[in-house]
DNA sequence: GTCTATGCAAACGTTTTGCAGTGGG
DNA sequence: CCCACTGCAAAACGTTTGCATAGAC
C-alpha cells in the first residue's frame, strides 16, 4: 500500500474546499489556488478533486446553467439557487419538495436535486 | 434577410425530436436521424439542434447524470426522475414544489429544473 | 534516497467553426 | 443559377492521462 504525502497544493486546495460552503467551479478553485502558489496547475486541482469527490468528502453537481460545480459533501439538505443578473450561486437550505407527492407509484427515489434560476433579493429590487 | 430552405436533413431531425416527448441526447437523434439518411452528419444535427433552441421550440437541459439532453419546449410542467439501474429517464408529469416555501424572501424564481434518481418501480420490485 | 504527487504536454470526448461543394428554391 | 445548408476536417473546449522530475518523508 502507498503512503500519502500532504503537498502544499493539497493543504490550498482543501483549504479553499472547506472554507465556506459555497459551491465552486474548477476555474475559481485554480484561480483561488494560484494566489497562494503560482505554479498551481490546472491537473493538479482535477486529481485532488476527484480525489475528494471519491473518497466522499466532496460532491460534483451538474449545474444547468453553471456546468460542473463541487460542493462539500457533508451540508445539511439543500439546494441551488442561480441567479442570472449576478451569476452568483446561492444555497438554499430547506426543501420544500415532497417527494411522496411526485414520484410515480412503485418507484424508489435516493436523491434528488433543484436547480432554480432567477434573480437572488439584492438584483430584484 | 436570407431565406430559410428545408432541408430533407431538417425535416427528418425534427420529426425525430416531435416524434413523442422523450428527451434525447445528440447521439440518440443521429443514430435515429442515420436510419432515413446515412449520410447525416453530427455537425448539422448540432446545428439543428443549436437553431431549435434558439427559436424556443425546444430546450436543452444538463441531466446531472445523462449530460446534456434535448426536449420540446411546450411539454407541460414536469421533471425527471433517472432509474441508476435500467439507466432510463422518465418524465414526472406533476410538480409537487412549493417555490413559495423553499426561495429565500425578495428572491423571483422564475424557473426550476428537479432531477430525482433513484429505481423506476420495474426495477425496483 | 525513495517513491508519491506535480507540472507539462499530449490525448480524449464533446461541441463549434471554416470552408469548399451540393442542392433547394 | 444563386446562395443557404451540408459534410468534412480542424479548432476549441473541458477533462484525463503519461511521463520525467521535484519534493515530502
Amino acid at each position: 500500500m502507498s503512503k500519502k504525502r500532504i503537498t502544499k497544493q493539497q493543504r490550498i486546495i482543501e483549504n479553499i474546499c472547506f472554507s465556506d460552503s459555497k459551491a465552486r467551479c474548477i476555474k475559481c478553485i485554480l484561480k483561488a489556488g494560484k494566489k497562494g502558489l503560482d505554479s498551481l496547475n490546472l491537473s493538479t486541482v482535477y486529481r485532488h478533486l476527484n480525489q475528494l469527490v471519491r473518497s466522499g468528502r466532496m460532491i460534483r453537481i451538474n449545474h444547468p446553467e453553471k456546468g460542473v460545480l463541487y460542493e462539500q459533501a457533508n451540508l445539511p439538505h439543500h439546494h441551488h439557487f442561480f441567479c442570472k443578473s449576478c451569476n452568483v450561486t446561492f444555497e438554499i437550505p430547506c426543501c420544500g419538495l415532497d417527494e411522496e407527492k411526485i414520484i410515480p407509484a412503485g418507484f424508489k427515489a435516493d436523491s434528488h436535486e433543484i436547480f432554480i434560476s432567477g434573480l437572488c433579493s439584492a438584483c430584484a429590487s
